[in-house]
DNA sequence: TCGAGTGTTATCCC
DNA sequence: GGGGATAACACTCG
């Protein structure tokens, strides 16, 4: 479920909640918690202070008064809430972190629980290169990075045989942009979803990742976008920026602009919504 | 009972 | 070797 708005938001609520806060009594509950390239089991936190947390495209680091971190991807289901160890167990908690003030606190009150139905998601203790985990590597910046350059990604795009739709998904191209967030970008750039990006004008794929990033903006400012229990914040709130959805699963309804039918195609396990008016 | 779902990646094939 | 397409991963819900 989460594209970059929604870790974004969780990244924030962490923040707000675990900076300073140190590591303790770290469990997994489940074998596909762990990511199998993880260089250590999810104990070697424990006693870690959390120094900060950082995001590129729908990857999560904590920063840690260590030489390892601790990053999370939630995949398609995973949730990270923030919540006091007493709180009644959630059905698929993968893993959880207590947090303490000290080393050896005498009393755990909140901890932060990885929730995953579908198993997807991962925490990974692994070590860190200028900064950045090693899976996180191969990950391009994501739009909001400082480093985020649009000449260049508009230029590695030109260059691609592939549709514009599987371009924008391609995490090694830009970060972040998930289904919801391509198919409401191309809807408001007007393009259709499997134009050659080779064929698509500079200035048709700069308006496509503009478009794009600003949809994720504002769907940040709502908090996110959920349609059912599967994403929350770490406070257990879900975003409402489905509301502000235009095409996203609204195969049949009209288009906002035109009133033509929506129109949902499937394309490599996934489907893409477009309008067949707006969109040529 | 079956299909579809917000993501990533291994593994094919060209 | 690399780009690109596809399947697989697991579980729930309509």
């Amino acid at each position: 479920m989460p594209e970059l708005p929604e870790v974004e938001t969780v990244r924030r609520g962490l923040e707000k909640y675990v900076l300073g806060k140190i590591i303790c009594d770290a469990e997994t509950f489940h074998p596909r918690a762990i990511k199998p390239s993880s260089i250590a089991g999810l104990s070697a936190v424990n006693g870690a202070k959390i120094l900060a947390v950082h995001r590129r495209g729908k990857f999560l680091w904590f920063e840690l008064n260590r030489e390892i971190t601790l990053v999370a991807h939630l995949g398609m289901s995973g949730q990270l809430l923030v919540q006091p160890s007493l709180a009644t167990k959630q059905p698929h908690l993968r893993a959880k972190l207590g947090l303490g003030k000290g080393i050896r606190p005498k009393k755990i009150r909140d901890e932060i629980r990885f929730i995953d139905q579908r198993t997807f998601g991962w925490l990974s203790v692994e070590q860190l290169t200028n900064g950045i985990p090693t899976c996180v590597e191969h990950i391009a910046f994501d739009p909001f990075a400082k480093e985020f350059n649009i000449k260049q990604v508009v230029s590695n795009i030109k260059r691609k045989k592939t549709a514009i739709k599987p371009a924008l998904l391609s995490q090694g191209v830009v970060s972040g942009i998930g289904n919801i967030y391509a198919d409401e970008g191309l809807w408001r750039a007007r393009i259709h979803p499997e134009i050659i990006c080779e064929d698509l004008s500079e200035s048709e794929i700069k308006k496509v990742i503009t478009s794009t990033v600003s949809v994720m903006k504002g769907a940040i400012k709502a908090g996110g976008t959920s349609f059912d229990e599967q994403y929350k914040n770490v406070n257990g709130e879900s975003g409402y920026f489905s509301r502000s959805l235009s095409v996203y699963g609204r195969e049949g309804q009209p288009c906002s602009r035109c009133s033509t039918a929506i129109r949902r195609i499937a394309f490599a396990n996934r489907s893409s919504h477009f309008c067949p008016r707006c969109q040529r």
